[in-house]
DNA sequence: GGATTATATATCAATTTGATATATCGTGCA
DNA sequence: TGCACGATATATCAAATTGATATATAATCC
């Protein structure tokens, strides 16, 4: 069918829950999903279009009318439902994983010890946050996982809470090396 | 001087440490890079060809002569060291992760539980097998840590080392629970 | 009432992916 | 000696994606 394309499958696995706008969409990808996938809008409303004109969405409600905001709704259909389940069931997977972090340290024999410190700290910055909240995320699912779905996201909070203490631990390690060689030979 | 997309990054960071081929960058870039960053010649030749235009490369060997096969070897000049050291500086980064495998975990609610634990399994198999070419990396490393340049690939190397091990005691836990809970109310 | 934020769709240039095309070089082996 | 195969090497393409911007309405706050 051609729709193997990443976007069109998040989609079809968020409308296989509920109904949704794109603008919904967008807020699932950068809610629930974020600490494992990325989204934009230039790929949701193309990947919404190509996927009602396939068949494997519709719009539900659509409201332009008189003084209404336009907003535009739509549902997996059975075609779409068939779609998501062949994927699930391919066990196949390619992850992406772009860290810039890590390439500056990895080039940053080009500029002195500071320079990686402080991107590290930085790094380090946004992921204690981002695991404080996925601590209470933890917390509160761990209460619901008699409902099914509940575990799933349970899964993907672990993952999160289990990557990013690693990422910090390797902070620490990191930052105690560059600092403990601080003065070693610096081209500049 | 809006060369700040990340291809020209990476290769500007890798010239810095000898002149290379688009064909050689791809190699490092599916070599030592490979744990924390991709890229494709489709965005290699258009980086080259524009970084040089920008007199941030230049062209040192260029073989296209009788019975030669071409082979353009691009060395940074000071104006693209200069680049790179601006980047390097900046201590703000955008990581961009997407893991496929847990896109399909998140939405596994869908199929039946045996389909998240064969994805889970394919992904352990991966890691494992990265996860061994990592310790012997750092067995390597950890013996020329007295030469600067090393100390930074030590630390990426580390890096993957600690993220992969998560991944591994992720596998293992999201598995148990998967397992604990097979015959729990199943849609299908 | 006015400002700001949230909702909502849409598009664009630039970048990136993943595949494919083309051609040469080096090595093993029959 | 020939020839098949894998490695080297550049290049391009359609499709997907990013990150930004444009446009407009609705809700909320002070």
């Amino acid at each position: 069918m051609a729709n193997d394309n990443k976007m069109n499958l998040v989609i079809l696995g968020l409308l296989d829950h509920e109904d949704l706008t794109g603008y919904d969409i967008k807020k699932r990808i950068d809610g629930s999903l974020r600490y494992f996938w990325k989204g934009s809008f230039g790929s949701i409303y193309p990947a919404l279009s190509s996927l009602e004109e396939n068949g494997l969405i519709k719009r539900v409600k659509s409201k332009s009318n008189a003084s209404g905001r336009e907003r535009i709704v739509y549902s997996i259909t059975s075609e779409g439902r068939e779609s998501l389940l062949g994927w699930l069931t391919e066990s196949k997977s390619s992850n992406s994983l772009k860290y810039e972090t890590l390439l500056k340290v990895y080039f940053g024999g080009a500029a002195d010890n500071v320079a990686a410190i402080a991107t590290i700290n930085e790094f380090e910055k946004e992921v204690e946050a981002d695991l404080a909240v996925l601590r209470t995320y933890k917390d509160n699912l761990s209460k619901v996982l008699n409902e099914r779905d509940h575990v799933f996201y349970y899964l993907t909070v672990i993952f999160g809470i289990e990557t990013y203490e690693a990422y910090l631990r390797w902070c620490s390690e990191a930052k105690r090396i560059l600092l403990d060689r601080k003065y070693m030979g610096n081209k500049r």
